[in-house]
DNA sequence: ATTATCTATAGATCTATAGATAATGC
DNA sequence: ATTATCTATAGATCTATAGATAATGC
């Protein structure tokens, strides 16, 4: 039972194309990644989405509820290896606290700025703040909370009252978002280099 | 000869509202900062930014030519002080090169969330891309530039080869921006004072 | 029979123009 | 006469559903 096969069940795509081996699902999320990253969220079309995924506008549907369900998952799927990598950290104490910020800074702007897209602008949009994306906003919170807790855990955050904590943590959150966010004005820079020294960067803002 | 007497000629709103001693030009764009940032952009419609303003759906023609024009005077209008401040700046060359560079931060910080609308996240919007804004992006790029040079006339930056230069200055830039971004989440807090903060973390930053 | 598509379209917008109207100015 | 507004609307969308169609599966 090959998936690359030609041999599927239905009517037969309109439009042939390529098979590049991704579920229909898959393909509508990577064309809907790529739309709203270049042309924006709410100037992208449903016709323009199901399209770039190879099928007509009315298709989509019976993969999707519309848009909306795009944009959750495509937030949600860039938030999970971040926090994923948050919580191995967190979890071990034999490293010192500075290591594992490092560690944490890098490893979220190489996941963020290696993508084929820039997601990261993604997370800026208005239209975010509904009430409909809250299991992003949960996911992302969880994620500045490790990053606060990891600033408290260094030598220099243990000085910190609750005020200064938290001014540290937008700093640094706030290079990290910065930075993906700018990342593209020279693309050509290899991004492991640029994610280590920004990990740099924010280790001397956290003071350490 | 009072701007703020009803003696208005033309035919009168059909919705009176308390008059703010605004130009109708003027009551568009603060309409069109409030939407544009709480809504989204493409999201808002020119209904909405006329109504909003005080008047009918067609009448805002009479002022602007669209949603465009708005967006394009908004973000040069956010820049411009910036870039007026970072001007003063280069050319003070009695100070030393990491006090104007701090000072250029902070000011930065400061002006743009001291205003009463996050007008940061419209410099991301896909659509600003499009040539129609390129006189966003050049007065945008010039006041990169302007960081870059402070930077390269510190101390430590002087050191620094051309691709140190650029890394220096998109960490020092995502910095600004990011946390620009990131403030609306703790809006009790002093601007002054966090602008003041994010100044000493970009020195930090530029190996100051 | 089941499935994945398709075509067609109703209903709801939204933009930008045309032309009418109600003020003041002279 | 000039001006700032209004109402009305043509034309161009865009979304989401209804129902038809063309494959495979049994």
């Amino acid at each position: 039972m090959g998936t690359g096969s030609g041999r599927r069940v239905g009517r037969p795509r309109v439009v042939q194309r390529p098979d590049r081996g991704l579920q229909p699902r898959a393909e509508l999320l990577a064309a809907a990644a790529e739309l709203f990253t270049t042309r924006g969220y709410a100037a992208t079309t449903t016709r323009a989405v199901a399209e770039r995924a190879g099928m007509r506008q009315a298709s989509m549907y019976h993969y999707v509820s519309g848009k909306e369900e795009l944009l959750a998952e495509l937030l949600e799927s860039t938030v999970t290896p971040s926090l994923g990598c948050a919580r191995e950290l967190l979890a071990d104490l034999a490293r010192p606290a500075e290591d594992r910020l490092w560690e944490l800074c890098r490893a979220d702007v190489e996941l963020l700025c290696g993508g084929p897209h820039n997601l990261g602008v993604l997370y800026l949009l208005p239209e975010v703040r509904a009430e409909r994306f809250a299991g992003f906003h949960a996911v992302r919170a969880e994620l500045k909370d490790a990053y606060r807790r990891l600033i408290a855990a260094t030598a220099a955050g243990g000085a910190l009252g609750k005020g200064g904590l938290d001014l540290r943590t937008d700093l640094v959150f706030g290079l990290i978002e910065g930075v993906i966010l700018v990342h593209r004005s020279d693309p050509e820079r290899p991004v492991a280099e640029f994610a280590r020294a920004t990990a740099d960067a924010a280790l001397r803002i956290a003071g350490a």
